[in-house]
DNA sequence: ACATACTTTAGAATAATTATAAAGTAGTTA
DNA sequence: TAACTACTTTATAATTATTCTAAAGTATGT
């Protein structure tokens, strides 16, 4: 049993209340998620890709996948998707918008688009989350 | 050499600024997107379904794939994809924007959306268009 | 230490899509 | 029309992203 730091605390937190033990694969996924300052966005094969590369035992295929989805879930992680069937995720979690150039993903602050009309909801309905998109393209 | 109706010649236009000749196969696929009043919703593989049900001679997998492709990149359809890994179709290529329900996708004219804020586009960039989706859940 | 339950992993399976290459069809030209 | 060339269709293989499976490993409570 050995002390755990404040650092790895809010990893473990987030492995936790998505249902997972903190296991060493998990916590490093989760350590890499998170442990920065701007927020990330990635795919699934680039996750394993970036964080396999400088490891010499490396974490499988099924326990990226894994992780991610329950940390989606659980609603650390949100998920989007582009025109190339591919799930992205998001370490942005908080409501807010996306600019696409090219594939390339940046946020826009929730607070920097709003709206003067919305539609209502269907009957029975309620309106859940409105998203955003600004496709982007090159002044020429 | 026979005539050509009116009702066909929509099609038969679309898929010749395409870059497609008319053919046969084509010609079906083409009617059977824009021959209705409503805006259409698809995948590939529910319009081979719908399509190929009722032939006896069945159209291949591939000339749907190639064909709608076609056709999205003349701006004939628009592509748009859910968090399914699966690319979406629809007939309405005018600006427009979406509500999503559970995998169920209704049109929202462009009209009933209007911003009171929007972000510049990032330096050297210029927006190209700016897609809605309000996702939905059951009352209570 | 034991038992039970949860994890990891490699590899198989699946689903959507794209590529390939042979056979078919259309359009053109002589 | 005959011959030629270019474009199409098709079945099938290949690819990519993802999920499933089952065996081997690890953790936690008693």
């Amino acid at each position: 049993m050995h002390k755990m730091n404040n650092k790895n605390k809010t990893f473990i937190d987030k492995l936790r209340s998505s249902g997972l033990r903190p296991t060493n694969q998990r916590v490093e996924i989760s350590k890499f998620l998170f442990n920065r300052k701007k927020t990330f966005h990635f795919t699934v094969e680039e996750l394993k890709n970036s964080m396999n590369l400088k490891r010499s035992k490396k974490i499988s295929t099924a326990t990226f996948y894994n992780t991610v989805h329950a940390l989606k879930s659980a609603g650390h992680l949100k998920e989007f998707s582009l025109e190339n069937n591919t799930s992205y995720y998001d370490t942005n979690i908080t409501s807010h918008h996306h600019f696409f150039d090219n594939g390339k993903v940046i946020d826009i602050k929730s607070d920097k688009i709003t709206f003067q009309k919305l539609p209502e909801a269907p009957k029975g309905k309620k309106i859940k989350n409105v998203e955003v998109v600004i496709r982007l393209e090159n002044n020429n």
